[in-house]
DNA sequence: AGCACGCCGACT
DNA sequence: GTCGGCGTGCTC
C-alpha cells in the first residue's frame, strides 16, 4: 500500500514540474495544450487502497489546472475528482471511445507541493485511503455527487391501489403526503422498510420514476451592486424627481451599494434603477460577496510591555529560522497570547499567513476577540460550527494567499494557506485535537508538526500543563525547545490550593455535597460581591439513579451504563437520559424490580449542585454552563458575558469551564469532587486529572484578588492532588515519565487500536478473535493486547470489543491492510482503525 | 449509484 | 433447457 501511495505522491506532488518541463514543452516550440487529465476519482468504495487514476478529456473551451476540483461523469453518476496531471496524448492502453469528458471545474485553486505532500503523509501515517483525507480536507459539499431520487408521475390512478404490495403501498403514502411527491432514495430507505421491492413495483407501473440530481457545489454568492459611473448634476429635465432622489441616496452611500439595500433605503423598484443604468448614469454588475460572520470589531489594543520571561520566549521563537518546534510552557495566567500575538505580528508583515489551531472555538470567544483587537480584518476563524456557505467562502479566500491569521479547531490544520510563516497550538494537550472517529484519526498537533517541516515554518505549542509527549520532545528528547514563562503577569501570585477530605467531613457529620470550608467562602462570595467557579468533573457515570430497598440501578436499555437523572427547573418533569446514546426516560415512581418507592439519586451533577445551591444560599446568583444550556449557538458567548458582567455570583459547570477562561472578578475556584477524575482506569488518568484541576485552578486569581481554590476529594493523598496542590507539575510529568517507561506506555511505545462494533455480540466476539489470531500469526514488531470488551462494552445497542498493539519507541507501524482484516469479519461488524488513540472508552 | 456479468435454483 | 434471483466487480 505504501509503495502506490508513494507512487501517486510523487505523480501528485511533482505536478508542478512536470506541467513546465515535460518532455513535450523542451521538445516542441508551440506546444499543443493538453487535451486530457488524469484525476483521482471521488467514489465510494470507501477502504479500497489502491486509487487508480482515471483519464478524461478536456473540451476545447475548458482550462485545466493541476489541483483544480472538478466534476466528472462516473458511470452513471457524476462525482467530484482532484486534477492530478495534464497529458497531451490519451493513453495507448485505453480505448478512445471510453474516455469521457470532465464536466466541470467546481475549484480552480493552486495548491502548492507541500500542501499535497501533507495530506499524503496524513494517509500514510493514518493508513486512511488518500481521497478520504482530500474529503476531510475540503469544505464539505465541494465534491458533491449525484443523488438518485424518486418523485411520482402524474399517471397514477386515484382508485384500486389494491394489488400494491405492503412497501410500495407505504413508499406511495410516504410520496404522496409532500407536495412535491419528490424524494431522495436515500430517505426513502430509511423511512420504509424493504424500498427495493416496493419501487420496483411502482417504477413497473410508472406510478413513479426515478432520476439522477446533479451534485450542487456551494458557488461563491454573487449579489448584485450598483455603482454610479456619472458624476455630474443631472439638468432637471434628463431625469425624474424620483430618479434624481435615487442618485442621492447612492451618493450618500458613498457610490456604491448593494441592489437589494438600495432598493429598500430609497424605497423604489429595480425597474427605476434599471431605467438610471439604460440612461447610463450607473451601473449594475454581480459582485461576489464573502458569507463571513461580521463580528463588531472589539476596541483596538496595542502590543504590551513583556515580563523578562516573556522577552526571553519571544526572542527565543524570532531568533531561529526556518522549521524550528517551541513549547510555551507558561503557568496559567504568565501571558502566553501575548507572547503569540508578539510572534505573529513580524510574520504578518513579512506577507506570510498564520495559523492557530484552538481546542474549540465557540469556548474561546475571549482569544478570539483579542486577536482581532490586535489586528483587525486580517483575522479569520475556521471551524466546522460555520455553515457550508461560510466555510467555502472562507476557505476560497484563504487560496488567495492575502496575509492573514486563521484561527481555527483541529480540520482547520489543513487550511489552505499558501505562504505559512508560523503555526501556533494553544493549549496543546488538550484532547479535542485528536479526532478518534472517522479515518483518518489524526491529532492536529501531529499533523501541524508536518506542515511546519514542509512549510520549513517555526511551531509554537502553547500550555499551561504540556502533554507527556510535548513534554518528552522538549526534554528528554531535545527535538523542541522548552520555553517556560514561570510566573503570571504584574506579579500576581498563583491562588492558594487546600485540599478538602470528603471522608473527614462526613466522619464528623457533613452530609452536604459542599465542605464548611466550601460554603463559608461561598457565604462569603455574595458578602464581598465577587465571582467564583463551581468544577464538577462528570465523566462517565457521575448521576446515577438507585433503589434504596434493593440496590437496583437503572440502566439505559440500549447500553451498559446508567442512566443519568435530568431535572432542569422546578415544576419540569424528571428525566433520567444516557450519556452515550441520549436515550430517554420519564423518572420511574416506582423501582422497576422490586416496586419500592424509595429511588434515590446518587453522584453530583451540575443540577443537583445548582438545586443544592439554591438550597443553601437563595442569594446567590448561578449560571449554569454544561452541555444543556450550551447547546443553542451562541449560548457558550452569551452565558460568559453575562457573567463577566456581573449579573451572577457563580458559574457551575463541567469540563467546559477549563477551557482559557480569563475572567478577573474570579476568586474562588471550587472543585466539588475531584474523584470522579482520579479513577479513570487508563494509563493518561493521572496526567488528564492533574491538567484539568490546574487549569481549573488556574481561573482563580487573574484580578487583583489572588483568590482561593478550594478541592474536595475522597483521596486526598492521591499523586494528582498532591501534585496539583504543591504545582508541581513539572515533578509530577517526570514521576509519570518514568511510570510510563517501566509499563512501555506512550512517550516509550506507539499504539494502535482496533475498534470492532456491531449488533450481534457472537459476530463482534468472532471477528476480534480472528483479526487478533493474524495480528498475532504475522508477528510484527508489535505486542498483541486483547481482544477485550470496550470499558463500556455495548453503547446504542452495539456491542464493542477492541485489540490494542503496542510497538516499540520508533518502529515502522506496518500493519496487515485493513480491507484484508475486514473481511475476516462478518459483514456486520464494523471495524475501525485508531493510531495513536487517546480514548479507550 | 447502477449496470453487466455470471452462478445457482425453480420452472416450462 | 430457460428464466430469473442477487452476489461481485467496474465505472476513464
Amino acid at each position: 500500500m505504501i509503495s502506490k501511495l508513494d507512487r501517486l505522491q510523487t505523480s501528485v506532488t511533482s505536478f508542478r514540474v512536470a506541467a513546465s518541463k515535460s518532455p513535450f514543452y523542451r521538445e516542441s516550440p508551440s506546444p499543443a495544450k493538453p487535451r486530457w487529465v488524469e484525476v483521482l476519482v471521488d467514489y465510494d468504495r470507501q477502504e479500497v487502497e489502491d486509487q487508480k487514476l482515471y483519464t478524461y478529456a478536456l473540451s476545447q473551451n475548458l482550462q485545466v489546472q493541476p489541483g483544480d476540483i472538478l466534476s466528472v461523469p462516473f458511470g452513471r453518476q457524476q462525482l467530484g475528482a482532484i486534477a492530478i496531471r495534464l497529458l497531451s496524448e490519451p493513453p495507448a492502453d485505453l480505448p478512445p471511445e471510453r474516455i469521457k469528458s470532465v464536466q466541470e471545474v467546481i475549484s480552480a485553486g493552486f495548491f502548492p507541493p507541500s500542501y499535497w505532500q501533507l495530506l499524503n503523509q496524513v494517509a500514510t501515517y493514518y493508513h486512511t485511503p488518500l481521497m478520504r483525507v482530500i474529503r476531510m480536507a475540503l469544505p464539505p459539499g465541494l465534491l458533491g455527487k449525484s443523488q438518485r431520487r424518486i418523485r411520482l408521475t402524474n399517471s397514477i390512478p386515484t382508485a384500486a391501489q389494491v394489488f400494491l404490495n405492503p412497501p410500495a403501498q407505504q413508499l406511495l403514502n410516504v410520496l404522496t403526503s409532500s407536495k412535491t411527491g419528490d424524494y431522495s432514495w436515500r430517505y426513502l430507505k430509511k423511512q420504509v422498510r424493504q424500498a427495493q421491492r416496493g419501487l420496483q413495483d411502482l417504477l413497473k407501473r410508472q406510478w413513479v420514476e426515478s432520476y439522477l440530481e446533479p451534485p450542487k457545489p456551494p458557488r461563491p454568492k454573487r449579489q448584485q451592486v450598483v455603482t454610479l459611473v456619472k458624476f455630474t448634476v443631472p439638468e432637471p429635465e434628463e431625469l425624474t424627481p424620483r430618479q434624481q432622489e435615487i442618485l442621492r441616496v447612492l451618493g450618500r452611500q458613498g457610490g456604491e451599494v448593494l441592489m437589494t439595500e438600495l432598493l429598500q433605503q430609497a424605497q423604489t423598484s429595480s425597474g427605476l434603477i434599471k431605467t438610471l443604468e439604460q440612461k447610463q448614469w450607473v451601473v449594475i454588475e454581480e459582485q461576489e460577496q464573502l458569507r463571513t460572520d461580521r463580528h463588531p470589531m472589539p476596541d483596538r489594543d496595542t502590543p504590551k510591555p513583556l515580563t523578562p520571561a516573556q522577552t526571553e520566549a519571544l526572542q527565543a521563537i524570532q531568533g531561529r529560522s526556518g522549521y524550528h518546534p517551541f513549547l510555551l510552557h507558561g503557568i496559567t495566567g504568565s501571558g502566553k497570547t501575548e507572547v503569540y500575538l508578539q510572534a505573529i505580528a513580524p510574520i504578518l508583515e513579512q506577507g506570510q499567513s498564520i495559523l492557530v489551531l484552538v481546542p474549540e472555538i465557540g469556548l474561546t470567544p475571549q482569544l478570539t476577540d483579542r486577536f482581532r483587537a490586535r489586528f483587525g480584518a486580517k483575522i479569520r476563524v475556521y471551524h466546522s460550527a460555520l455553515s457550508d456557505g461560510e466555510r467555502y467562502d472562507t476557505w476560497r479566500q484563504m487560496l488567495q494567499g492575502t496575509p492573514q491569521i486563521v484561527i481555527g479547531t483541529r480540520s482547520a490544520v489543513f487550511a489552505p494557506l499558501p505562504h505559512l510563516g508560523l503555526i501556533i497550538l494553544d493549549e496543546e494537550h488538550d484532547t479535542s485535537f485528536k479526532q478518534s472517529q472517522p479515518a483518518p484519526t489524526y491529532h492536529a498537533r501531529q499533523v501541524a508538526q508536518w506542515r511546519a517541516q514542509l512549510e520549513n515554518c517555526p511551531l509554537i505549542l502553547g500550555s499551561a500543563t504540556p502533554s507527556m509527549e510535548t513534554w518528552f520532545s522538549s526534554g528528554l528528547e531535545k527535538t523542541s525547545t522548552r520555553l517556560s514563562l514561570p510566573e503570571r503577569v504584574e506579579n500576581r501570585p498563583l491562588p492558594p490550593i487546600a485540599i478538602v477530605d470528603l471522608r473527614r467531613e462526613l466522619k464528623q457529620g457533613n452530609r452536604s455535597i459542599f465542605s464548611r470550608s466550601l460554603q463559608d467562602h461561598l457565604r462569603r462570595l455574595g458578602d464581598l460581591q465577587q465571582q467564583g467557579i463551581l468544577f464538577i468533573p462528570r465523566r462517565g457515570h457521575s448521576t446515577f439513579v438507585s433503589c434504596r430497598s434493593c440496590g437496583h440501578v437503572l440502566e439505559c436499555p440500549h447500553c451498559d451504563v446508567s442512566l443519568s437523572y435530568h431535572y432542569t427547573h422546578e415544576g419540569a418533569t424528571e428525566r433520567l437520559r444516557c450519556h452515550y446514546c441520549n436515550f430517554s426516560q420519564l423518572q420511574p415512581s416506582h423501582c422497576p424490580e422490586c416496586q419500592s418507592p424509595y429511588l434515590k439519586h446518587f453522584g453530583t451533577g451540575t443540577q443537583r449542585v445548582t438545586q443544592e445551591l439554591a438550597k443553601l444560599f437563595p442569594e446567590l446568583r448561578v449560571i449554569r454552563f454544561d452541555s444543556d444550556t450550551t447547546r443553542t449557538k451562541n449560548a457558550h458567548r452569551t452565558l460568559l458575558t453575562r457573567f463577566v458582567q456581573g449579573e451572577a455570583d457563580l458559574l457551575v459547570g463541567t469540563q467546559m469551564l477549563t477551557k482559557g477562561l480569563d475572567i478577573p472578578g474570579v476568586t474562588l475556584v471550587g472543585v466539588v469532587a475531584a474523584d470522579g477524575l482520579l479513577h479513570q482506569g487508563d494509563y493518561r488518568a493521572g496526567e488528564e486529572a492533574v491538567q484539568i484541576l490546574t487549569q481549573v485552578a488556574g481561573r482563580a486569581g487573574r484580578g487583583d484578588d489572588p483568590g482561593q481554590v478550594i478541592i474536595q476529594t475522597y483521596s486526598p493523598d492521591h499523586r494528582a492532588i498532591q501534585a496539583v496542590q504543591q504545582n508541581a507539575y513539572a515533578t509530577f510529568m517526570e514521576q509519570e515519565l518514568q511510570e510510563r517507561e517501566a509499563y512501555h506506555y506512550p512517550p516509550y511505545s506507539s499504539l494502535v487500536l482496533f475498534r470492532f462494533s456491531g449488533l450481534d455480540l457472537m459476530e463482534v466476539q468472532t471477528a476480534a478473535d480472528r483479526v487478533a489470531e493474524v495480528l498475532e500469526s504475522r508477528a510484527g514488531s508489535y505486542q498483541v493486547l486483547g481482544p477485550a470488551p470496550a470499558r463500556v462494552m455495548r453503547v446504542s445497542d452495539a456491542y464493542r470489543w477492541q485489540i490494542l498493539l503496542k510497538f516499540p519507541p520508533g518502529a515502522e507501524i506496518d500493519l496487515p491492510s485493513l480491507g484484508e482484516l475486514r473481511s475476516l469479519c462478518s459483514a456486520r461488524v464494523s471495524l475501525h482503525l485508531d493510531i495513536d488513540p487517546l480514548n479507550f472508552g
